[in-house]
DNA sequence: ACTGATATGCTCACCATGAGCATAAGGAGG
DNA sequence: CCTCCTTATGCTCATGGTGAGCATATCAGT
């Protein structure tokens, strides 16, 4: 059982946040820090917090201004070597907020500045096939004995190489790769290929990104959380904008439409949206209901096109 | 961003796992304690252990003997009042390890003595018409204001009533709500009728059970984790019995002989097992390969039926 | 009116899934 | 040996979801 010691002297225990928006067709987070961009985070104060997850709340509003909706524990962090001195142990829970854009006293930036390999849109990232596939390639074959096979799984189950397919939700393990094999690093040393490798971030912050984007993307499939993303009321092109920003992918809209509502996730409200440039758009509302009627509501798995 | 500072004085990191096997067609479950069944846990070392991770595979091993396999993070839990005792602040990280059964200095318990509404595979547990739904009812008709649909919504969600089905990964949503309502209770004060409300474990760590049961149910349909549970070879009645004491339902045979087979998890090896009975069973060996052809590979979500 | 956009409806082939029938191959008992 | 019971395994069929693409509707501009 758990017995209090004097070993846990010099632990402390943070809270950070993954705080995302879509605005503008693309994900954002907001940064604090004029350098090196790091997450809002806080140190727990037992006298004031009852809960870890209030913990987060005050401290994110303390040091961005935002009040936070829908929040979800991504992981625990705790490994040696975290955390400001040496001293002292910082064990942090990362945790994955999920708002729409609003004046803050952090920075918002874009997501794919620090993972510039996982978004699909316009095309395949050409960094993959130029940089990083080869630099991957290298790792396998300079593997020790025996150990090159699980190298060549490992790589092609991550980044889809040799028939495997691109799973937009391995962007933390694909994060792990490139850091382990030392292609992107930690704690803004600042690299001369920013653009391609992706900006840094604070301490190991980056990789907190990394994970809240695959946990975002496994999580719209299942269950309706693009609507926290989106306004009370949007046209359907617009929570495909959405899905499509986070996805790092593009989905054929017709299907698209068919899968939301047939599925029971939105209904028309009937007034309409002239700004879109064609025939206007009717304006949709999410049905809460839904929950009720099927087991995983999400935009499920629509298939991905690199074509639009 | 993380400021050190004095109000972290008091806090303790302890690291608590689910440690779960399959033996004889039960979901098992190792406990510690002689009166009320815990689980098995440590507090973080901040001298001895370089990650979470290893401070808890040392203090599994420390505490049961046992040397855990497939280990994977579940939950930090912060609230305050947790601990033992008042003063200082007790976060736990809690963790889901899969082994096969061996002999333990704890003690292996059948997972659904503690959660015994969810296992469906004889007949729908009578607890859940005869005490359960009649309580939830109750509970949204005493509901203030205009709260009512909101507690209707949830239990009809949590408890598949009206017309939702029952969702087996549920677990944990279904022991908050019962917790919530008061008719579970933590830290083992005995009830009188622990066979129907299920056996009490110290602290929260029925909670933890209840969302390790979950967990593991929702992976079993996308990550081929069941095999961590089986010997190398086994047969695929075995394998369907796994998952079933699993998933606290029966599948239909045949589809979930479809399934694993066709989907690439499993592959023959050509000798047969003959003590089972009928006409002999080939045993089958887990395809590692399969992680690499299909994105999610797992027993899916197989057609649950309460008959057999 | 014609063009270029975007919005929206509909079809079709294909595959995964739920359900059930049928056959194969052991053992136990007469 | 024959019959029955049990488990293993093969196969079919209807249904619904999914990927792709064609066609039409309705706006703004020119």
């Amino acid at each position: 059982m758990s017995e209090p010691s004097d070993q846990s002297i010099g632990v402390q225990v943070g809270l950070t946040a993954v705080v995302v928006a879509v605005t503008d067709e693309r994900p954002r987070i907001v940064t604090i820090g004029a350098e090196t961009p790091g997450l809002p985070s806080v140190t727990l104060d037992v006298a004031l917090d009852r809960t870890l997850e209030r913990s987060l709340r005050r401290g994110v509003a303390a040091s961005t201004g935002l009040d936070l909706g829908y929040v979800e524990q991504l992981y625990t962090l705790g490994d040696l070597g975290r955390g400001p001195d040496s001293n002292s142990r910082l064990v942090s829970v990362a945790y994955l907020a999920l708002t729409r854009e609003a004046p803050s006293s952090g920075t918002w930036r874009d997501l794919y500045d620090f993972l510039p390999w996982e978004d699909f849109r316009t095309r395949r990232p050409a960094v993959l096939d130029d940089v990083i596939i080869p630099i991957l390639e290298a790792w396998v074959g300079a593997a020790p004995d025996g150990e090159q096979p699980a190298r060549r799984e490992r790589s092609s189950i991550v980044f889809g190489l040799g028939g495997s397919a691109w799973d937009v939700e391995r962007a933390l393990e694909r994060y792990e790769l490139l850091f382990e094999i030392g292609w992107v690093s930690e704690a803004g040393s600042l690299s001369p290929d920013a653009r391609s490798r992706g900006e840094e971030m604070a301490f190991d912050h980056r990789r907190i990104a990394a994970q809240a984007l695959g946990r975002l993307r496994g999580k719209l499939g299942y269950r309706p959380v693009v609507f926290e993303l989106l306004p009370a009321r949007f046209t359907l092109r617009h929570l495909q904008r959405v899905v499509e920003a986070l996805w790092g992918g593009r989905v054929h809209t017709q299907n698209f439409r068919r899968l939301v509502e047939r599925g029971g996730l939105v209904e028309g409200t009937g007034a309409f949206d002239t700004t879109t440039g064609g025939r206007p758009a009717e304006l949709y509302r999410f049905r809460r209901e839904v929950v009720l009627e099927r087991p995983a509501p999400g935009v499920g798995n629509p298939g991905m096109s690199t074509a639009g």
